[in-house]
This record gives C-alpha cells, sequence and structure tokens, in this order.
DNA sequence: GGTGTCATGTAAACAGTTACATGATTTT
DNA sequence: AAAATCATGTAACTGTTTACATGACACC
C-alpha cells in the first residue's frame, strides 16, 4: 500500500491537515486513492505510530479544530528510500475492453452507440486531465526538475486517454460494415 | 462488479468448469481480475443462485471431479443486457507516476536508474502481451466481427505498453542535464 | 429551511489477495 | 524426494467504498 507513501510525499511539500491531504487525493489526476475519510485518517493514524509524521493541533473559532501534520526527518528518509525502490508495472482496468469482449449478441448500430458512448466518457476525462495539468492548485515546484516532473506526469495521463481515443476511432474504421446500412443521417 | 459477466461471457463461448474459468482470466490480457479461487468459486454460486447458469458434476478416474458449468437462456439475456450498459472511463492505477512525483530527493543518476528499471518492466510487459494477442489459446471466434474484435481489444493493451514506452523516451530527454554529469561510461 | 463547506472520526459492506486443506497423478 | 498439476473449496486478512455522526457557519 504506497498510500501513506503518497501521503508522506504531500506532506513533504508542506504540513496540512487531513481535511486538506483528502481534497488533494481527490483533485490528483494520479495519485489514484478515491480520498475518503476512512483511508486518509487511517493512514495518517498509522504515519503517527511509526514516527514518520507528527501533527498539532489548531483550535479555530467559527470552526472545527485542525490537526495539522507535518513530515519528520525520518519520514523524509523513507520517502527516499520508497521513492528508490523498484517500479511496478501499471495496471490498467478497462471495463469497457471485457464490455466489447461479449458484444457478440449486438447489433452493428447497437456497437456504434456504445462507442459513441465510451468516446463521450474519455473526452470528459480529457478534459479534466488536461484542466488538472494546466490549472491544478496542488503541485510543488521547489526545483526546475521538480516542475519539469509534475508536468511530465500530468503529460503521461493525457497522453493515455489521447491513446483511448485514437484507438476508439480504429476500431470504428475496422468494424463498420462494408456495405453501407446506416439507420440515421 | 462485473466478474460475474466477464465469466457469464466465458461460458457463453463454451461450458468449461471453475479451475478453467480460473485459469481463462489469470491468462487474459484485459480481463484484469487475478482470477484467484474464492473469487471464482464465490462467483459461480452467485451465478447459480441466480439461474444465470447450470453446472454438471464430471467423475473423472485419476484426477478430482470437476463441475462443468453452462449458461442458460436467462444467463444469455442478462450478457447481453448488461454488454450495452453505460461503459465506464477506465482506470490507470500507475503507481510509478506517485513515486516519480516525490523524487525530488533523488539524484540525476538514480532518476535515471529508476526511468531503467521502469522500462525493463514496461517492456517485459509488452512482449507478454503481444504474445497473448497472438498466441492467447482463449479467443471465440463465433463470427468474424467477434475475432475482428478481440484483436483491437489486445491491440488497445499492447499500445498502452507502448505508449508508456514513448512517454518513457520523452521524459528521459526533458529531463537529462544540459551539462554533461554522467557517472558511468 | 435545505444544501454545502469545514473538520474529524467510526461502522458496515464489499472487493480482492494470500494462504490453507484435501488427495491422486505427473513431472523434475 | 520434492514440486507441480488437477479440482474444489474455506479462512483470514487487507484494501476500498459508502454511509453515518457531530456541530457551527455560509449560501440560496
Amino acid at each position: 500500500m504506497s498510500l501513506n507513501h503518497a501521503i508522506l510525499g504531500i506532506l513533504s511539500y508542506k504540513p496540512i491537515a487531513g481535511y486538506d491531504i483528502k481534497k488533494v487525493l481527490q483533485d490528483s489526476a494520479f495519485m489514484y486513492w478515491s480520498g475518503n475519510n476512512n483511508q486518509v485518517y487511517k493512514a495518517l493514524v498509522e504515519l503517527h505510530a511509526g514516527g514518520l509524521v507528527t501533527n498539532k493541533v489548531f483550535h479555530q473559532d467559527g470552526a472545527p479544530s485542525k490537526k495539522v501534520y507535518s513530515i519528520t526527518d525520518q519520514g523524509l528518509a523513507e520517502l527516499k528510500r520508497w521513492a528508490l525502490t523498484a517500479p511496478e508495472a501499471p495496471e490498467f482496468k478497462k471495463a469497457f475492453l471485457v464490455q466489447l469482449a461479449w458484444t457478440w449478441q449486438a447489433s452493428p448500430g447497437e456497437m456504434a452507440g456504445l462507442l459513441d458512448q465510451y468516446q463521450q466518457e474519455i473526452e470528459g476525462q480529457l478534459l479534466m486531465a488536461k484542466w488538472k495539468r494546466d490549472n491544478g492548485h496542488f503541485s510543488p515546484d521547489r526545483t526546475p526538475r521538480e516542475r519539469a516532473v509534475w508536468r511530465l506526469i500530468h503529460d503521461n495521463i493525457v497522453g493515455s486517454y489521447q491513446h483511448e481515443l485514437d484507438w476508439i476511432a480504429t476500431v470504428r474504421g475496422a468494424i463498420e460494415p462494408t456495405n453501407g446500412e446506416d439507420a440515421s443521417l
């Protein structure tokens, strides 16, 4: 589970509260955890127990108190150690491919409709990914290299959606009936 | 949970036993479930309870008995219904991107090493994906369209890894130090 | 007056992985 | 002699999502 390490990374940039970590995760295009309460607060308790973070409670009037977490030297060391561990292969969970694999009972029109829907879905995701790349408000910018790396990471995600759109186009080309049988138009 | 539907799809091609469904899942490039006992046998019990599949026990000597499952008309109808439901966006779990995001403590050499390792990992996956596309022994081939669709699905996966390799190359180009400071060679 | 934000946390449900168990047969 | 394959199943654990709970304040 590298969620704990992702949180360490976030805290390495600046100390923030659990509630805000949650939002950073939810807004991130590449930190793929949903960022729900259960996961985040549990992770923070674990990190705290391991001495990788500390927290300080800030009382505010007109709003609930917040626990602001900071990374420790031990946490920084652990973050560096993890950052250099052997990379894992990416996991692609494309439910649409599974669906498409079993459309032999569908008509050409139904298949075309499915592809249209998938394309719309992807176009939406692509737009969001681009927006997050260009306007995401959480991006540490400690060195020129870090800035470049974050840009490249977002390009990877954008490119993944772009690849999906390109692929949809080839699918349309490949499965369109050679003899014209279109309903609408 | 669409694992149940994926299993329905497999059974729509031909009746097979749970043990073999497990292997089909493990060998599949795009049906992303690990195919462990717990998941498969539990899914089959559910499908059976819902009347979507039936089973027949075959006793064999020199080997354990097997329960061969078949899809029912109800199961076929459910498979078609599901195949035409609104497609979901793909999920990309690229742990490497998270790792890369927090490498600001690493030296240029360490980063280059990481990239090398990731590339090797991806090259391995790409090879496997291509092999499964070209030699995978489970591919229903009921109609020319189904054959084409299965090929396209595998092309999607292969393309995803290919995209990753292309991206690695651009990362290398973007972050290589402008002034030459290389250790080895 | 209902909905949303801020901020923490818990409970329950679902999904997924790893490991255990059996017992004959085949392979290394 | 040890390990893997065939074939089913269960147990224990980890990971993830959804929902519940509180209470002040702001917005429409």
